[in-house]
DNA sequence: ATCCGGTGGG
DNA sequence: CCCACCGGAT
């Protein structure tokens, strides 16, 4: 396998045309990327962290006219949050997506902060949504990896290895990088990365950090889904109330109020459940 | 039944 | 490092 600084400059940008060239002809024409508020652009990176495309777009544009600022966002109650967020999964994103807003309302005078670090700090941005931010939102040059760009770079420079770490991509991902217009390039890698994907078995799942997910039928993830979906229809219900409408173990209905309690996405005041 | 995917707590 | 977290599509 190639050392990135064993490519001529020929190779390099041979590799670029083509990723350009699939983007021009078969871009995708996404909701936020028909905008550079970075309020919206945050919002879209959030809601796309471990969620399909075509499940984000259905939610997307209801969820910026409800909450079209950081301060609507800030003000807003976490059961509305919560009732916009249904069908997206992993409600706790809502939630951390809620506290990020009053953080940035409170700190940065509701200014999304345009540095990797500061937005890492904030709760639910780690590494990769940071980046995205940084690329989509301000169009500054970072080096960025998320699983369609892990896609695009194992298939065409890893292609004999069989497992892949992202310190090999990484210079790869620098050397290749568009730095007049980061913004279309990383637009143009995802959308080739989910192509790539669809005809040949997902080179991502050689990357050394690709995962595969216990299943979701009769896992805590399924009662936490139904627990905070029945509380979002009928905010204040009692656990004997919870236990009918959720129809699992009592035992395991008990342990995930316990645990979404304990995470802030529900409370317990006297007999009552509640979304705070 | 299997696929897809970032963050953060332990 | 390892594992839990959602849900819809196929």
């Amino acid at each position: 396998m190639k050392d990135y600084r064993e490519y001529t400059d020929h190779e390099i940008k041979t590799f670029q045309r083509i990723v350009y060239d699939y983007y021009q002809s078969s871009g995708r024409d996404l909701p936020w990327r028909k905008t550079h508020n970075p309020y919206e652009i945050l919002v879209s990176e959030i809601m796309l962290q471990q969620t399909q495309v075509s499940r984000v777009i259905e939610k997307y544009g209801e969820f910026i006219k409800t909450f079209p600022d950081i301060t609507s966002l800030a003000e807003a109650t976490l059961i509305d949050v919560l009732a916009m967020w249904q069908g997206l999964g992993y409600n706790r994103r809502a939630l951390s997506l809620k506290k990020l807003a009053e953080i940035v309302n409170n700190t940065y005078g509701g200014y999304i902060p345009p540095h990797v670090s500061l937005l890492m700090q904030l709760p639910g941005i780690g590494n990769a949504t940071a980046n995205a931010i940084c690329a989509f939102a301000f169009n500054h040059p970072v080096i960025f990896i998320e699983t369609n760009v892990r896609t695009v770079f194992i298939y065409h420079f890893f292609n004999t290895k069989d497992t892949v770490k992202d310190s090999e991509i990484s210079p790869l991902v620098e050397r290749t990088l568009d730095y007049d217009n980061p913004r279309q390039w990383y637009n143009a890698l995802m959308d080739y990365g989910v192509a790539l994907k669809k005809y040949c078995s997902n080179p991502g799942r050689k990357s050394a950090h690709h995962t595969v997910q216990s299943s979701f039928e009769g896992s805590a993830r399924q009662v936490r889904g139904a627990i905070l979906k029945a509380l979002v229809i009928k905010n204040r219900q009692s656990f004997n109330e919870l236990i009918d409408v959720v129809c699992y173990d009592p035992d395991v209905v008990k342990k995930n109020i316990q645990a979404l309690e304990k995470e802030g996405l529900i409370a317990n005041k006297g007999r009552y459940i509640f979304i705070p």
